[in-house]
DNA sequence: ACCTGAACACCGTTCAAGT
DNA sequence: ACCTGAACACCGTTCAAGT
């Protein structure tokens, strides 16, 4: 298979995180005003400040004092730009987990902060698509997982399983949750009401117990989940 | 709070879904050519024959021969419409197991085939962000897995934090998948490049197992996430 | 060698005007 | 009462032209 530069390769895969290392030395011929990391820096800022849908090549542009097609010099389309952020925000979500815990503690301590790091900067979640997955920044954290979980045990192909498995639960009940927030007491009054207005022939339970499954929120079906995760490392390295 | 109808109501919310059934029934006042089911289905037409990037408003009025404008009678809003029709898709996923199976088994069987139904619609998958979640198809499912979970012996709150971790790791899964599709045997190849290319100081697991790890795929992940969620279910109905 | 202004081909949404 | 054409204010991306 020939490596054509007429054909471009999607932003995020193997081969394009790979031609980006192997380009890295010949990249900066002169000084110049614009940085990519600049530039990723300055969208994860956006992304904060003004929401997911403020991140425009435009008004990317203008924090930048710069002109848009300027940005196309650093990255070859927005794509590729987030990625890039989305890779870099990876970095600033991962946080070290206070010494001296158990695995199970230290587990949990890291699927919350990362939760609550996403929560925290809900502009980024739309973006997380998995393809951030092979960049400097999330391979770090993979590489942490991965110790850990060797440490106590697994093989190194399980720890990859468990560790994946763990980072798509806290980023899809993120997404899931900022869907729609459902710790909004007048969201839950109404889901309370739209429950009690089906049919019970067709839906008894959740005409039945309108009142209690309102009250089910977020937190607790993460905690859920978590528990379960954990519960299924805790039994593969016992036996 | 009064409710106000220059304030806009989110779609997918309670507030959102509750109104919409609410006002049903002085919905159909004449014959009309278009109709909101009409729009629904030929945006999932689209979704899966032309992929994610082509569901614009005006490609839609182009299927159904009609102005752009006139999809503005039935929706007032894209935002609106893919929430419809992802919920429409909700429904479509909904495949009843066979019968005569084990609680473990019929759960795993369900959770599989909304995974490949997923992964066949590939369109589907980046609206699919928990808005859904409310709509008269989602809530059917809903019900289904809470029947499921209650009979067992779940309670009705410990059901639905449950459902909830199995759909929310589906599509998580299935959206990381997607994101780069590592079933590509050169990609594969590339990831093993990649993680041999790392550094071995800052990564000692990821570059002495370049190649074990470059095999872990997308089935794998899912097959120990879903194992670690029926294990939690079997420990709480047990304990 | 680097950056820009202006354009191109698209979007979602609105609204006066038609019938 | 219903639908439309045409416009508005945006997009991402390109490229000849500047310095």
């Amino acid at each position: 298979m020939r490596m054509d530069d007429a054909t471009p390769i999607r932003a995020g895969t193997a081969a394009w995180w790979l031609a980006r290392t192997e380009n890295a030395d010949d990249r900066p011929r002169r000084r110049r005003m614009l940085s990519l990391d600049l530039i990723a820096d300055t969208a994860l800022t956006v992304l904060d400040t003004e929401g997911a849908e403020a991140l425009t090549m435009r008004r990317l542009a203008q924090r930048l004092n710069c002109s848009q097609a300027a940005l196309y010099r650093h990255v070859t389309s927005r794509d590729e730009l987030v990625v890039l952020a989305m890779d870099r925000a990876m970095g600033l979500g991962l946080d070290l987990p206070p010494p001296g815990l158990g695995w199970r503690e230290t587990s949990e301590w890291q699927a919350h902060s990362f939760r609550d790091f996403l929560l925290a900067h809900p502009g980024l979640v739309p973006f997380l698509r998995g393809t951030e997955r092979l960049g400097p920044n999330s391979l770090s954290g993979m590489e942490l997982w991965l110790g850990q979980f060797t440490a106590i045990g697994l093989s190194v192909r399980e720890a990859y399983a468990t560790a994946s498995a763990f980072a798509t639960f806290v980023i899809g009940s993120v997404q899931f949750t900022l869907g729609v927030d459902s710790t909004n007491p007048d969201e839950q009054r109404l889901r309370r009401r739209l429950y009690e207005g089906l049919d019970p022939r067709r839906h008894p339970i959740l005409t039945a117990h309108a009142e209690e499954l309102s009250q089910v929120g977020s937190p607790e079906e993460f905690a859920f989940g978590l528990a379960a995760l954990l519960d299924a490392v805790a039994v593969r390295i016992s036996g």
